[in-house]
DNA sequence: GATGAATGAGGCTTCATTCAT
DNA sequence: GATGAATGAAGCCTCATTCAT
């Protein structure tokens, strides 16, 4: 027993192994540059070992996505069950998000190629199930926060919980791959005055939110912008 | 003379139905698995004369996006020079952003691809420069938008009208992009009500509009949530 | 007639401009690396009218060979009929053999080329023939050098001309051909003492034609070593 | 340990079989005209797995040249070996390298082509510098021999080894080089009298030694020519 | 379980050459 | 006579993936 125990261990350790070279390769050069081979040579192990974790090059990028969904989902919920109130919580998460950006820049980028394309070959039904799993809980404690906001009646009832989640997390994702894209370009291009990319996210979060307000609690919220 | 310049039209024709192969099949297979191939088939002219035409197949795929910015150009444009006082113009622009995404998905999808990868090999100077000054102008056009609303004394007069373009903007893209990726099947998945885009958008606007009103505008601001 | 005459000249003199044209790139890239357009371009001439005149890339390039033989014929023709008898005259043929290798060093080099290249397309028979007739005449001035050297009884009566004739030229151009290969690399390396091509190729000449020589006339020689 | 070893040595003669398909490929259509596709099918091997084995289509070619510089130098050193004296041992030389032109053609026909073409893309240092170094031990033993020669005293001692044996091989490629160039052509045109190559090399190598020769030893010398 | 070795499939690009005008 | 435009035919190389050991 505690043999096969042992075996089990060391086989995820090798999987984390797999995907700690998967990362750094796929961080490096994409997906579609990326190749089995610097994968292989940088976990020090043979290509073929590679597929008998992983079953393709798209389930190995999977792999390494599902690992940062769990950063943030990580990061929100404990974002979630800090701060007093709703609204506090909520800037809590527009914070933790925007730090994510930008200690895991790279699983962020990750995020958005995947938005943008079908991964071709066939992956894993489980790891795809995995990967989506993790991405919907993250919504789901936006969506919770939302709702105690709602509860104690800093929001509007009529407010959709789930609605509001997306247009504010997207609207900080939009925002901050719109800087990923051509922020830096335009900012020295002097189209723009100096932008400050946190201050910028926290006024759209804060602009949103304030839609969402009670006038009860409006009365309270100040808006900088 | 009429002769060279219908030479000149035909040559120009002819980069169109370049353009127009080229279209479909980046539209169909995204930039990786497109090829020059099936494009030169689908213009049903040799690959070597693509080749004449454009420098390369990422100029190619420029050129698309190219066409899409152009039009997007025009939407705008468009929208922003129709309705009364600036909070009904700004409203038209986002109508119209959402009518680009109905009408010309593709390119919409294009630009979200763009964002996420650089390309790779050399990409001829005119055509990026002309791809990325399209893409300025759409800016500007819903900045001037704003400036017309804060001098109009509905907006408040310390917004920064390039940072609420970019605010309002990639709120909606920021939706759109969550919707293409991933609403369809949390929609099927059951977990969500019945969503319905157009109205999100409309709702996510209105809201960051709301919190650019002066104290003045808005009492006559109705916010639907 | 007149009108004739000036359309050949002109036809003669397009001709001509498309041989330097020609030549330039040949002597640049070499054959397999030459394009015709590039030749076209430096020409100032479509592509299409190269063909006019020249039937393929190869045929071009025999052309630009033949006239390098020309060049060579010329300074065989002056020095074998410079000089006070035939040694010196066959020395003198010697000196301008590495005169046309320092002064065309570009045609030389193609000589070498297209002695380890058959041309492979179709070359016309013309330029064939004309290229090959150009070259056989420069061994036939340094035979009858040689033969006036036996009439006049400094070099041995059972001397075959022709066959010294290839000797004496095929030593120079195994040396020189040796330098352009490795010679410097060689010297660099230090493996061999400062070498200088023109003593060298004096001295084997010396060498061989000492050995040519009748007694009588190896008395008043002075072979320096 | 004897899996390993024998791992090795099949590796070695798969290197050697693509080897032998190379060689016939490139001898046949030269290196430009040769293609991968065709070495591929002659070794029966997948395109792929050549560039296992060998970088580009160029080390390949470096490879085959290497292999004749190699069998040059076996002849060499045997015939530097066998022989009465230096002089003896020098024309045995000579003899060695008409042998290998005659026994191995194609090998001789390509060092020429590389004499005359700089590689282009980029090879390996490692198959560059064991091509180099095998083509410069070839000269290193006939210098050898020629200092036997001056010890001997049988060459006069002013002389310098590299250079003469710079003279005395260049000498006999050069007339090598020629008959394959034109030799044929010219024997058929009948300008020429019936040569043979045999007799014209050793000739021409008579001619060389006898200069070289101290007058104590030219006395012994017989120059037939 | 791990891997070295092999490969099939295909992609982009390049040019010499030819016509229609 | 000159040319702009078009193309057919290849070629080199890459890589994800699979087996035999």
């Amino acid at each position: 027993m505690g043999i096969a125990e042992r075996k089990e261990r060391e086989k995820e350790e090798r999987r984390t192994e797999i995907l700690r070279a998967a990362e750094k390769v796929f961080f490096e050069k994409g997906l579609a540059q990326a190749t089995m081979d610097e994968i292989a040579e940088r976990a020090e192990l043979s290509k073929a070992t590679l597929y008998l974790y992983y079953g393709s090059k798209e389930d190995l990028y999977l792999g390494v996505e599902c690992r940062g969904k769990q950063i943030l989902n990580e990061m929100f919920e404990k974002a979630a069950s800090t701060g007093q109130g709703a609204v506090e919580r909520l800037q809590n998460i527009g914070k933790a998000y925007f730090e994510f950006y930008r200690r895991h820049r790279d699983h962020f980028r990750m995020f958005a190629f995947s938005e943008n394309n079908q991964l071709h070959s066939q992956v894993s039904e489980e790891m795809l199930g995995e990967c989506s799993s993790s991405g919907q809980k993250v919504g789901q404690v936006m969506a919770g926060v939302i709702k105690d906001g709602i509860n104690e009646g800093v929001f509007r009832s009529e407010l959709d919980p789930f609605e509001m989640t997306i247009i504010l997390w997207r609207t900080s994702k939009g925002i901050i791959d719109w800087l990923e894209y051509s922020g830096e370009s335009c900012r020295k291009a002097s189209d723009f005055p100096e932008l400050n990319l946190q201050k910028m996210l926290t006024k759209a979060n804060a602009m949103v939110v304030y839609a969402m307000l009670t006038d009860e609690a409006r009365k309270n919220f100040k808006l900088e912008l």
